[in-house]
DNA sequence: CTGCGATACGTGTACATACACGCTTTAGGG
DNA sequence: CCCTAAAGCGTGTATGTACACGTATCGCAG
């Protein structure tokens, strides 16, 4: 409490701060979708997919700031479920992803659930903290990039 | 841009943004923090124990706001790299948790990347930012007790 | 002493995440 | 036409994450 600054042994560790606030935050929003059948990760890919219809996967990668191999292993899930379905496109080293109308009913399910804790949540946190939080990811992107060019420099 | 409010399709979510910009950061320091052989997450179990000295694995999960469960794999690689040792105390019900000198040292081999890393992305983000992120899980924390209050009712 | 709730731990299962590698195909330069 | 760079995809491996379940021990009420 009397230490005045720039001391202190390190304890707060910016990145951690994150993993907890983001596996916290994720456990809530599970919890809320519970009785849609999909976690909020599953949630989120449908959303992409009806949003920007049939596209590739690394393309919805990107969407999703997402690896694209992560990706890959979180589309198996939904397609054994027949909630989207993965496709060969006319070019043949793509697949085009789509989703099921199965897919568009559990969204239609899950919705009414996602807006009620997103509400809870916006009230909670107020709005700046949330748009924040996009600019927040934004600057760490700028600092990848910055990393990368350290790099490949 | 010409919205007024209160309407707009549901596209933001706030979890997914958390977990976006978890996901980034996490890369950024696990980059950074490679000359040591670490990734973060280890790094932040390595320094939780050297500074709570030997702890059950409980307690140490209550300190890092992580799932018993989830703690027990992440000390798996730990404890083969030899970095730290599990044994059983005299409570045979508990296992004690302390750190090698295998682990100290690696300690300080990561501590410089990671103060780097920590004041580059510091500056990068403003400390209302780093102290709002842990006011952020807190938070969160009130919104997860207040939903078990609801269930438990 | 017996039984029961609380404490402490681990595993099975399933999903999330990313890096290293390798494969196929396409487009374009020579 | 050939060859190479780039685009697109998938898998092996390893770690992170949590829930459901089961096991063992301790402390204590009766």
């Amino acid at each position: 409490m009397n230490k005045s600054k720039t001391e202190k042994a390190p304890s707060f560790c910016a990145c951690m701060a994150m993993r907890m606030a983001s596996r916290t935050i994720t456990k809530i929003y599970d919890q809320a979708l519970k009785p849609s059948g999909i976690k909020v990760t599953q949630f989120s890919i449908l959303m992409n997919i009806k949003t920007h219809g049939p596209v590739n996967i690394s393309t919805l990668a990107k969407l999703q700031h997402l690896d694209r191999t992560t990706l890959v292993r979180n589309l198996k899930p939904l397609e054994i479920a027949k909630l989207l379905e993965s496709v060969p496109s006319n070019n043949p080293r793509e697949r085009q992803v789509h989703i099921t109308d199965h897919g568009l009913k559990t969204i239609k399910i899950a919705l009414p659930y996602w807006k009620t804790i997103q509400r809870k949540i916006s009230n909670k946190l107020n709005l700046e903290q949330l748009n924040l939080l996009e600019s927040f990811a934004n600057s760490l992107e700028d600092v990848v990039a910055s990393e990368d060019e350290a790099i490949s420099r």
